[in-house]
DNA sequence: TCCTACATTGTAATCATTACAAGTTAGGAT
DNA sequence: ATCCTAACTTGTAATGATTACAATGTAGGA
């Protein structure tokens, strides 16, 4: 189950420690871009002696590695994904969910063209999200109550 | 030299306090993306009697307001800016600059049909900006050298 | 199996921001 | 011009995320 993270984790010259190994498979099975407390909460049900302090270095060496990518959209917390490929994201004011948003910057040209060097391409939006735009209709307009 | 600030804040049934029209105008003739710190360490200098506490209040209260903007682009601190319109950024990884980036999003339309209910769009490039990317390329190619 | 460089852990420190309570003041009312 | 009070400022203490550090443990090569 873990095979393919011990063989990115020894490419990457790092000790595929179980803690390692768990923090790399909750980020690419919970898509939810998490925080370091989410991850250590939801990890601590099954390994109770896992630090904070480790997830916190986990996340920080895998980010120096590339492995992962860390964004700060909701000022005062880090949030961490798996996906490393340029995407958008939006976030939720209402859940406080962040999901992807598949969408390239078509101005890269542009802002190169003005002599900046771009390394990374940040993009997200500020909203409702579907679901949630969905609910606050229901409560307005009740018409097709089952 | 205020009068515009009090105008603006009366209009929003604030005071016009020495302090607040100190930070916007402080906000409106230094475009560097400044955090809360920043302000009060430039505002302290004429104004000794300046408290921290007081910058951050103002700064929460004219964003409330809708008369200042913050962006979170560096973990760990939310930087402020006059400019309340739509436009994009870019962190400079060299010298930590941020600066405006002339940009519109043309993607908006494609969101939004996604059933995504946007309420803020906040685009930004990390990289080095023309100014550092200069001064790198001088010290390997001083080809030039006055 | 042994060794040790690399990792994990718990605790203490740090840094930005917020909470709070006491003192001050802007600006409308008189 | 003076009074009054809600709004504001201030200093200090609390909070919450993150980092530093020192002791202990272990992955994985020899
Ligand atoms: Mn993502
Ligand atoms: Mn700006
Ligand atoms: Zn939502
Ligand atoms: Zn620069």
């Amino acid at each position: 189950m873990y095979e393919p993270y011990i063989t990115l984790l020894k490419e990457h010259h790092l000790k595929a420690t179980p803690q390692r190994l768990q923090i790399i498979h909750y980020l690419h099975t919970h898509h939810t871009h998490p925080n370091a407390d989410d991850i250590y909460t939801a990890l601590r049900h099954t390994s109770p002696s896992l630090s904070r302090t480790t997830v916190y270095n986990a996340l920080e060496t895998l980010k120096k590695e590339n492995i992962i990518h860390s964004i700060t959209i909701s000022a005062g917390e880090t949030r961490y994904d798996a996906r490393i490929d340029t995407h958008h994201h939006f976030l939720c004011t209402t859940c406080n969910t962040i999901s992807d948003i598949e969408l390239v910057c078509p101005n890269i040209k542009r802002v190169e063209g003005g002599g900046y060097c771009i390394e990374e391409v940040h993009g997200y939006f500020k909203g409702i999200c579907p679901q949630c735009a969905q609910k606050q209709e229901r409560k307005h307009e009740p018409k097709d109550a089952a």
